[in-house]
Order: structure tokens, then C-alpha cells, then sequence
DNA sequence: TTAATAAAAATGAACGTTCATTCTTTTTTA
DNA sequence: TAAAAAAGAATGAACGTTCATTTTTATTAA
């Protein structure tokens, strides 16, 4: 088939180029010639790989997406207790932020500007189902506060949100004690 | 003097356009013409004004910076402790994220992308000073945590965003008590 | 007060540029 | 040698900004 011949790693340069792009200028100054040129292929070539720049940019943050909450349940066990559980996701979350700070400033800028249309951001949530699950799984045993997922997770993801933020702008280095410090806060709020 | 004939009106509408135009579309996605056409100008005449875009978005940047630090500093007194200063303005923050929501939207959307200049930036960030020396008072007697402004800042304003997050994506309906909750959360993630 | 005039403010059309996208041709692959 | 993939050049639309003019406002002279 068409699709399958054309090369996989062109795609991925395509993708890599655009989220380089992207967090340095924003969507609307990023133009397809420059991510062209990044990608070391021709403007007209994007367009055997994705429709239109809409296109490119939803299926990009889709992606990234996916591979944010891949990183963020990886060592994750349905079976764990709810405790532990919290703690493995929410310092894998963390993780992911220091060390793939490129993709974690990718899925930032996108979730705060017009950039992506509503369908592709509904199908980025749909990735953090296990997450839901397991505040389900923690509200039903009582050992989470019965509030609503949204607020749930606005509290939890809270304090390590506002530390990288911080950190990014130069405001102060980062420790482990910190993240420790953080990730308590962020218990506190949630549970029982 | 040429500068003081040209309405104010004008200007103020030019910058209500701006404000309006860039929350719904984006800063590259709001073309002068529709500005123009909003604030029923021709497209020149906002050069009489600004000097060009970048100018026009930075001067709305610093207005909107400047109103929203004056609401939240509004009714609070240096000479006021430490623990009521911080719920006022805290509580004051909310009430403006809340009720100026336009104004709300615009700063937080100018803070998450490459949009404002650097030195308009720092010029918004000038107006803070109270809450930072308050903050510098608390730690000076013990009130508040030892630790950076900057952690202070995102740690106390934090469950805040993410409630008014969470409200806006629809996700619920904020009441006081959600308010009262998460200002408690605020407080007792900075206290000493 | 009125008429004449100068200056400032405002305008719509036009310019040059940039951009997303398409078209035609060339290169690569099967 | 035929089909797919890629390329570069071309296209047309949209944009920020400027230009030449007109309209409005202020000033002066009668």
C-alpha cells in the first residue's frame, strides 16, 4: 500500500521538527518551509505524510500525548494500592517533565493556546484512563477525597507543575528534596 | 501636543479589540484588519497608536498586567499581619480571575506562549512587589516557609488556577465552598 | 461670529512579503 | 518499465505596514 512504503523516519522528522519548531516560535510562526527544512524534505512532501499544517500539529500533539502517558504508567500495576499506585505515577509524571522536557513544553504550549482543534485534545485525555481508574478505585475504598477527576487531578498535578515552571525560568535549581516536598503536597491535597 | 489630541477612546478600544481578538484566535491568528474592524478603525490608523503589532499586543500586555495588580492589591494595607494580607490578596485574585475573566484569559494566555516580548515581561512581573514583600515579612517572622518567591507564588496560586481551569473546560460548577477549599490548600502549602 | 487656513488625525487603497498549498517534473523503488 | 515518492518552482491568498488623500479639528484674521 501507498502508506506503508513511505518512510516511517521521514514522518518522525517530520514530528520531531515541528515540536522543535513549535516550543521555540508557536504554531502560527512556525512556517511548513522551516519544518521542511528541519526535517530535511521538500514543503511538498509534508503533504504525503499529513493533509494539511492541522493536521500535522494535531496528530503531533496526539502523539506526543501518547507518548507522555506511556512514560506515565509504565511501571504502574493495576493491582498496586491506591498509595503506591499515586506515588509511581505522579513521580513518573515528574520524571517525564525533567528529563523529556522538550515534549513536556510541547504538551504545554498546546493545552494553553487555540492551537489544537477540540476533537484531537479529546483524544489526548482518553489516554490517562488508567489514572481515573485508580481515583475511582481510591474514592470507592475512601481513600481519596470524593471530589470530581477534574479536581482531583488539578491538585495532584498542582505543586509539580508550578515547581518546573519555576525551574524553567531560571528562578532556582531544582533538588530531589523539592520534588519530595512537592509530591507531599500533593498527597495532602487529594487524600481522605 | 499631537499625542495628547488623539482620542483615548480610541486607544482603549484598539486594546479591548486586541484583548478580545487574541483569546479567541491567538496572537498570529488575529490579523491588525479585524482588530481594526472591532474597534471600528481603519487598519493605519492603529499605527497613529503603536508602533506595530509586537508594540500593540506588549502595550495591551502591560495594561491588563497593571489592572489586575491593582484589583488584587486593592483593599489590602501594608500595615494589615501577615496571614490576613495573604488571604485578602489571595481571595482578591480569585475574585478578579472570576469576575475579569477576559483579562484573566489574555494574561494567562500571554504567559504560556512566545508572544510578549521579554522586557514587557519583566515590566508586568514590576507590579507584584507588594505580594513580595509581604511574603519577605512573613518569612521574616516566621510565618511563611523560608523558601523562594517564586515557589511561594506557584505554590499559593496553584490550587486557584487549576480550579478555574477545571471551571472553564465545563468540568463543573464552582461554589464558595470549592473557593474556601482551595484558598485553605493554598495557605497551609506556604505557611511555616 | 465667520471665513480662511494650517495642522493633526484618520482613511482606504496599495505594496511587498510570507505563507500554505498545489502543480509539474524528476528521482527512486519495485 | 511502471508506479510511488519526492522535489522545487509556482500560485494565490492573507498579512503587516506604508502611502497619498481626505476629513476633522484648531487657530488666526477679518
Amino acid at each position: 500500500m501507498a502508506t506503508l512504503q513511505k518512510s516511517i523516519d521521514k514522518r518522525n522528522a517530520l514530528i520531531q521538527a515541528t515540536i522543535s519548531l513549535v516550543n521555540n516560535n508557536g504554531f502560527h510562526a512556525t512556517p511548513m518551509s522551516k519544518i521542511a527544512k528541519m526535517a530535511n524534505v521538500s514543503p511538498a512532501t509534508i503533504y504525503l505524510y499529513f493533509e494539511n499544517k492541522q493536521d500535522l500539529v494535531n496528530t503531533t500533539y496526539i502523539a506526543v500525548k501518547a507518548i507522555y502517558t506511556q512514560y506515565a504508567f509504565e511501571t504502574y500495576d493495576e493491582k498496586m494500592e491506591v498509595v503506591k499506585g499515586f506515588e509511581i505515577i505522579w513521580k513518573r509524571i515528574a520524571d517525564f517533565k525533567l528529563k523529556e522536557s522538550e515534549y513536556a513544553q510541547f504538551l504545554a504550549q498546546c493545552d494553553n493556546t487555540p492551537m489544537i482543534d477540540e476533537p484531537s485534545r479529546k483524544e489526548g485525555i482518553k489516554h490517562l484512563q488508567p489514572l481515573l481508574d485508580l481515583w475511582e478505585r481510591g474514592k470507592q475504598e475512601g481513600t481519596i477525597k470524593p471530589i470530581s477527576d477534574y479536581l482531583l487531578y488539578a491538585y495532584s498535578i498542582n505543586p509539580l507543575s508550578f515547581l518546573l515552571m519555576a525551574q524553567e525560568r531560571g528562578a532556582f535549581k531544582l533538588t530531589n528534596e523539592h520534588l519530595e516536598h512537592a509530591y507531599q503536597a500533593a498527597w495532602n491535597s487529594i487524600k481522605a
